[in-house]
DNA sequence: CTGGTGATCAGTAACCATTCCTGTTTCCGA
DNA sequence: TCGGAAACAGGAATGGTTACTGATCACCAG
């Protein structure tokens, strides 16, 4: 996404883009899997020393709040984010923790099946999936 | 699910069917929705005072390893246990955080997608959904 | 029975991801 | 340029979960 476009959606809900909150956003688009807040810390600190963990969990929540960055939890492991906001299938192996990205599977209808069949207004839904992947099957 | 095949369901994997482990699984019977762990403790405690936050904690491990109960884990929450271990929809309320399940969807068919979509071996698959839920939108 | 052996447990300390707090800095409009 | 609001850095606190340790229990061979 691009830079005024993420400027525009930030000023909507009333945020400014911050060097802190650039600077995340590109530690996102540099680590291309799904780090997790920890590792965007790690990433943003190489060149900017004297950003603060906290500054990282706050920004990913309000990129997060306006549609830039989406976020899944697994068990027994941190949260990890993504700039992929849209319906899609991550899974995470048990063994050696990386996450990855399933292509070819929609979850919109999914999603729309969800929304039509509870009393609840739905605001997010996503698939959590667990597996082992074929580096850590075969040992 | 009876008492008899819970304890051979444990004896495959080498447990036992200890005093605890069936209090955590009535205490699950008897929340009826979808409780934490400490939830859990604080019912067996009722009837046995004597009994550890992390004895709860590992008997809810191990009925999960040998498919008696299963777990959901939804940010901003502690992981939820529920005695239904089929596929099914849970969704959680962001505001009262109450977990209930959401019937006539189902997810057995996405599973089915998503392990002849990945080079992973899936052992897992969860949907897990927040929204507000009708007391919720009203006030 | 009875003694041995490994599993399980109670109690408690530690862990770690995340949030909260406080004083300071930066940003932005008037 | 100035004043107020937002954002930030640094560090302390929180809370769910796990790890550890010595005591207890279940099971079985003798
Ligand atoms: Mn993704
Ligand atoms: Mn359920
Ligand atoms: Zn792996
Ligand atoms: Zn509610």
């Amino acid at each position: 996404m691009l830079v005024p476009d993420v400027r525009e959606k930030l000023r909507r809900s009333g945020y400014t883009l911050t060097s802190q909150r650039r600077a995340v956003l590109e530690a996102l688009s540099k680590a291309k899997g799904h780090p997790s807040a920890e590792d965007v810390y790690l990433i943003v600190k190489r060149e900017n020393p004297r950003v603060a963990l906290g500054t990282v969990y706050q920004a990913l929540s309000v990129l997060e709040e306006v549609g830039v960055v989406g976020s899944k939890h697994w068990a027994e492991s941190p949260t990890r984010y993504d700039l992929n906001v849209e319906p899609h299938l991550d899974i995470r192996c048990i063994r050696c923790g990386e996450v990855s990205e399933v292509p070819g599977v929609a979850l919109g209808g999914v999603e729309e099946i969800i929304r039509n069949n509870t009393p609840y207004r739905v605001t997010r839904a996503t698939m959590v999936v667990e597996g082992l992947c074929p580096a850590c099957t075969d040992s």
